[in-house]
DNA sequence: ATGACCATTTCGGTATACCAAAATTTTATA
DNA sequence: TATAAAATTTTGGTATACCGAAATGGTCAT
């Protein structure tokens, strides 16, 4: 342990031992790097890392425990997934919690609806049986969600249903690229869904009327209804949202706020 | 400089002054790591790097004189946008140059027509004097592909007049993240147009036409008929590609052969 | 007080040493 | 010679030291 010619001893080596156990039976043995990609993202979503605030690398090493060469991984990947950006010239950069705009959530919520559309379309063109066990299995969870809608349960919860429904049908019907695409655009409209959860709720009648329809679409196989029915749940729940922005301001548009 | 306590001295500090300048005036102070991803981009997507290859860090490490950090970096960046791929389970994992292979080349194709579906459909959207002077620049990009395909141009002159073609028209009326998903796709469909460009010569004029009904459609403001133009060219590739691919094979499919 | 100026700290970028697992080569034994 | 075992190399993961630029904070002269 060379590190005894250091000047300050900067206590650090407390409570380390996370990595190198990679026991095989765990059946998932995440990477470290994935670790901290998951727990920040986590953070970032939840808003308990808020639009804006500024994103050390050291910082995150000293909160993780992890050393900078997975949490600078992580950093990158976060980044190139839109949940961090990254101010200041080239040579300098700073990172933050990518702040949530109207342009913005805008433009995710159409991604997302537009990708998730192809998704649909696809899922509709499957095989008459697949196609309506898969049509089968959505109105089970939109069943789930309707009947949790009724009964003012948790936020969470309904957010689990919502998403359940959008990514079963997504992964029933896409390939890896398409999955990918969607799986990295997803934690970042979930970020904005957060958000306007309060207008989610009263709405909820509607994003039911929604799902239905893209089940319906699926189960008839009309490709082209299906894609419309995706596109447009997302484009209602868009209109929703920038209703939100306008009225509770910008996040993360203004100074950060250290982490 | 504190390596004399090295135990071997490892030839390396022979030839090395790269990054450390950062001249403020050269008016690009490209990224360490952006150097070594766009020059391992470069050398996949022209083949220099087969698909299938091994893709050794020490490496690419010994080839461009840069570090392990940044090298990694860019490696990271490579494998998100799906350039290369790691096999084997976590704690292990070796990377490769993707294989080009049939199923992968088709939806990347798809995605790509998707996505500028999507932009051609926002540029139709544009206000009425940026939409016509799009579709006039978009024309005088295609007249030239056109001219340049009746002389047997090279190749590369032809990719770049296509190229010019869609990212004109891509970035006139897209947001930064579609603009991004884009950015990543392009690669991709690239590597695979390389493959097929003798396919791609014999059906030039075809590919003019198509590019004339996106122009024709933004220019009249048809948002569904742009969004379809776009789609159809990208499907009319798919499908030619296809046949190419069944023709010689799927790339990289093999036994990994060294960088 | 206020503002210019300097010391300190923070930060991301980089280089490099160390490790364990896997692959590869060499060696030794049947 | 064939094959198993051992030694070596390769490889990605990780930790950490060093650097220069920028931010930060404090001090002193006005």
């Amino acid at each position: 342990m060379p590190q005894s010619t250091s000047n300050r001893a900067k206590a650090h080596s407390a409570a380390k031992k996370r990595s190198a156990a990679r026991s095989r039976d765990t059946a998932e043995p995440v990477d470290n790097v994935t670790t901290v990609y998951n727990e920040l993202r986590s953070l970032i979503i939840t808003g308990q890392l808020p639009p804006g605030a500024r994103v050390a690398e050291r910082a995150v090493v000293a909160r993780t425990g992890h050393s900078r060469t997975p949490v600078r991984s992580a950093l990158h990947r976060l980044q190139q997934e839109g949940l961090v950006a990254s101010v200041g010239r080239p040579g300098d950069q700073r990172l933050i919690v990518t702040p949530l705009t109207d342009a913005d959530g805008h433009e995710v919520f159409l991604l997302e609806g537009h990708l998730e559309g192809l998704a649909a379309r696809q899922a509709a063109s499957l095989p008459l049986e697949r196609r309506q066990q898969l049509a089968h299995r959505l109105r089970e969870i939109n069943r789930g969600f309707a009947a949790a809608a009724r009964t003012r349960t948790a936020p969470a919860k309904l957010f689990s249903f919502d998403h359940q429904f959008h990514e079963t049908f997504v992964e029933a019907a896409s390939g890896p690229r398409l999955l990918a695409l969607h799986g990295s655009l997803r934690p970042q409209s979930e970020r904005y869904a957060r958000l306007y959860v309060g207008v989610l709720l009263a709405d909820l009648p509607n994003s039911v009327k929604e799902h239905e329809a893209i089940a319906a679409a699926i189960a008839k196989g009309n490709r082209a209804a299906a894609q419309r029915a995706a596109e447009r749940n997302w484009m209602n729940a868009a209109r929703r949202l920038a209703k939100v922005i306008v009225k509770q301001g910008e996040r993360g548009t203004r100074r950060p706020a250290k982490a």
